[in-house]
DNA sequence: ATAATTAATATGTACATACTTATTAATGTC
DNA sequence: GACATTAATAAGTATGTACATATTAATTAT
């Protein structure tokens, strides 16, 4: 026979996922125990763990310690998105990428980027205004601001080669990241530095990453019209 | 002694994730095989295979089969995003929620609504637009076309009390989503139900989805101007 | 030299087993 | 009855072992 001798965990969970598409185990439903559903398909308590692994961090399923296995009651759209560098995200777009430094500042933060971070005090950053470009029309304009404190190399690093963008994700990690996106009207240089009408619409696309609580960077950065962010999947 | 007499997963985890937040194992470096850390960490493979694959899904390694394990050269920023139901949502924030059926309307679908599902033939649909409200004001407009053949259901349902969004989601579970966002100008109905100024920026959230590969429903939803959408974590 | 075959290798998976932990349910006490 | 204590439960974790699979490296045949 060419029948697969024993079940994979992505069979079990594609058997638990059709159960749960075809009503069989309805939304707010508590689900055999891992146990029994092994015994059921005819596999180790280990594969279906793993299976219901999978289907918990889609968000289809919440598991409980003694609670047991629910379908979720009220079902979330959980979506990925992957950001990446943004000279990476123009060439696999194939298009050609160039960037322009804008204006390079030192100088205290504004209360802004204190509430982005969370901090009390005005700290000594460097903010970095530039401009990416794909097929020399622009792409996304960062307005970013850097703490000098968890930074201190950025100050001797050319931002006129060399995005702040790119330095700073090869030689800054850190260990949390917010992210959120909002529209806003394009107006003043930020419509005049993306070559658009002022009050087009352009999604902005806002970072702020920080090294076990330490702040290191905050980045506004704005897309030309017309830009999209997919999911992953 | 208090010490734990074995490693975690978790205690694994984190210290790769430390070893290459100090550089221990640099952007594109390659790690040590899943065997090797165990030994020297002290632990069985299992329970490194375990931690690798969360750092894998995070994006912070790349793994393959011979290949080995590296820390990605171009880190992506990863965030996972949350869409539950309006209602909910609204709800979630301490606002009142209300609901107001716009129109309703059974036909051809546009050639743009083809475009999203990846159809080539104008399919019988139903078209709804509808009005979330928070605490009164407008909060999310939806716009949105149900394939007849997935859902025929939809037609004897009362839209008027019950939104479609909702309705969908406890009764049609989807096998595959698309979501994306974008911004857009808010102009002539869709300023007007929202509430603002013609001209005005909004963040689009759409969203698309099939159950094997069959149409079930496609969404644009406007937001309200200010309106934010935040990664989880 | 080039192509096809074969071996080596590191991750991936499956399983049995034993133990841990969070949480609920049952029980007893005031 | 309310409250604290205890037991039961189901998921979570850790380990050793065995085998699967994808991919690279080495080898052989053409």
């Amino acid at each position: 026979m060419t029948a697969p001798p024993r079940l994979s965990w992505t069979d079990v969970r594609d058997e638990i996922n059709a159960r749960i598409l075809n009503r069989t185990y309805a939304p707010g439903d508590k689900l055999p125990r891992d146990e029994d559903i092994a015994l059921e398909l005819g596999c180790a308590r280990t594969t279906v763990h793993r299976a219901m692994q999978d289907l918990s961090q889609t968000g289809l399923v919440e598991r409980k310690r003694k609670g047991g296995t629910h379908v979720r009651a009220d079902p979330v759209t959980r979506a990925t998105f992957d950001i990446p560098i943004t000279r990476r995200e123009v060439e696999q777009r194939g298009s050609k990428y160039d960037y322009q430094l804008i204006s390079r500042m030192l100088g205290d933060c504004p209360t802004s980027v204190m509430a982005k971070f969370g901090i009390q005090q005005k700290t000594r950053m460097l903010n970095v205004k530039a401009l990416h470009l794909a097929d020399n029309r622009p792409y996304i304009l960062e307005d970013r601001w850097i703490d000098i404190c968890a930074a201190p190399e950025i100050l001797n690093v050319d931002l006129s080669t060399q995005s702040a963008n790119e330095w700073l994700v090869h030689n800054k990690p850190y260990s949390r990241v917010d992210v959120r996106f909002y529209a806003m009207n394009a107006k003043g240089a930020i419509a005049q530095q993306l070559a658009t009408k002022t009050g087009e619409a352009v999604l902005i696309i806002e970072r702020t990453t920080w090294l076990a609580h330490a702040p290191i960077t905050t980045v506004q950065a704005a897309t030309a019209p017309g830009y999209q962010l997919a999911a992953q999947n």
